[in-house]
DNA sequence: CGTGTAAGGAATTCTGACACG
DNA sequence: CGTGTAAGGAATTCTGACACG
């Protein structure tokens, strides 16, 4: 069964409220997506939805993006964490 | 100073996000805003955004109105508990 | 009282592409 | 590589009003 509330993990806010929070642009958090940094999920209408978790996960990304690192090696590192999450 | 992170109070949800979460139609959640029931924020483009904790009002009060209470009593009601709440 | 609906405008979101490099 | 932008369409949101009652 899965957990029925989690305000951090529920995907709820809409590409605006994104960017207001985050500061990055449409164009950024969009192409992060893209990156397989971050996976919003969809509505019926197509259009994307994101949770607290991924607004942490894009400020995340952009403080490393600042200091040069490809968004490679930030996926690369990512699937690292994940992994020794699963391990523990 | 204020607290800077809440996921539960945070205004984040546009009305397509209140409307799926809690089976309202946008007429009623806007009703029940001219009630004083709900305080959503809003935008610079007058876009109103609601917490999680405003979704759980929204149930209780849909409940309630189903229950035949009137959105004057619910409004009396949710005075009074504020009022509880600060003594404590 | 509480809610549905049609109306029309404004703001939002989306995709694919060109651009720079 | 990462991001800006103009383009055009589709979906969303808003307000004020008429309706029923």
């Amino acid at each position: 069964m899965k957990k029925d509330y989690s305000y951090r993990e529920k995907k709820v806010m809409t590409m605006k409220t994104v960017t207001e929070m985050t500061g990055l642009s449409e164009r950024q958090v969009r192409y992060y997506e893209t990156q397989k940094l971050i996976f919003p999920a969809r509505t019926s209408s197509r259009t994307r939805r994101y949770s607290f978790s991924d607004i942490e996960t894009l400020m995340d990304i952009a403080e490393k993006i600042e200091e040069g690192v490809l968004t490679r090696e930030i996926r690369d590192d990512f699937d690292k964490k994940r992994k020794k999450i699963r391990i523990k």
